[in-house]
DNA sequence: CTGCCTGTGGAAACCGTTTTCACTTACCGC
DNA sequence: GCGGTAAGTGAAAACGGTTTCCACAGGCAG
């Protein structure tokens, strides 16, 4: 599950940010949406919440929130830089590559076992890992399908 | 082990490109580096080989090449785009945090049973997935430990 | 309520990437 | 080898996403 506004939001502040309204409407636009969003998506989306937001305050708010950990940047093969709210602990995401879904799912102890094995014959010391899995959810399955006869 | 300049060129050929003097430059940086490089990085030293070189064909044949699955493209949380030959086969890639190095490997049957397990619990259908590691070589490790005594 | 200091947002600057277009070059057939 | 031709090239301009600047606004502590 992902966080949701207030979670994020009493986080920052605890961090010593402001809580503001331009800040509460980004909040409010990654917690309502399961998709990955650009930057341009969220203040699109976040003026409909509060008119006078700007896209500078849109910048400064998501990389504030992926410092805190509190949203993850997705990265797509082509069209970078979107985000999505992280859910609770450590964890990775499927991504729908039809209509932009994004899952969060828990790694479990799969890659341990393959850092365990990487270490012993490379001698890297891994510090942090990144997984993103690609695919189409079941909604889009099905209207493919239909459309396709 | 990474692609070679030959590999590349060839697979260019028979796929309809011609092999001129700016791609081999191109080709050569790639194949002779073991980092991730940004495009700016590979036309700095693509102009050492070849110094008519263009930053446009170097976008170009990056592209080319990501299209063939020759280069993959690495992304970093920070300052994404960035290139580095790709080893035979499907692989990953582990990417030192500290000097760029970056180790090609596969990633086995390690993904295949938690693909399996995420497709049953929620219907996705995966095509594709991405994995990278972040951490330390060898030799950074050592490197740092000297410096902090 | 008041003041301070963080935060805001329009505009401009910035910079990586793409497009344009006249010129070049690899490659095929002879 | 030697054109002919279509693919490829690169300087410059256009483009678009991101960052910086700076005067102003508004949370929050006292
Ligand atoms: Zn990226
Ligand atoms: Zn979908
Ligand atoms: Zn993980
Ligand atoms: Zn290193």
């Amino acid at each position: 599950m992902a966080l949701d506004q207030v979670t994020m939001g009493s986080r920052m502040q605890t961090e010593g940010y402001k809580l503001t309204r331009p800040r509460r409407a980004v909040l409010q636009v990654l917690a309502d949406s399961g998709e990955h969003l650009s930057p341009a998506e969220v203040y699109a989306r976040g003026k409909a919440i509060y008119p006078r937001l700007g896209l500078v305050t849109v910048y400064r708010t998501l990389e504030i929130l992926a410092d805190l950990g509190l949203v993850k940047r997705v990265h797509l093969d082509d069209g970078c830089h979107t985000y999505a709210a992280s859910a609770v602990g450590h964890n990775h995401h499927m991504v729908c590559t039809l209509c932009g879904a994004v899952v969060n799912f828990e790694g479990g102890e799969d890659l341990s076992a393959l850092v365990r094995r990487l270490t012993e014959h490379t001698g890297y010391r891994i510090n942090d890992h990144w997984l993103e899995l690609f695919g189409t959810c079941p909604a889009c399955q099905t209207t493919r399908s239909e459309r396709q006869g």
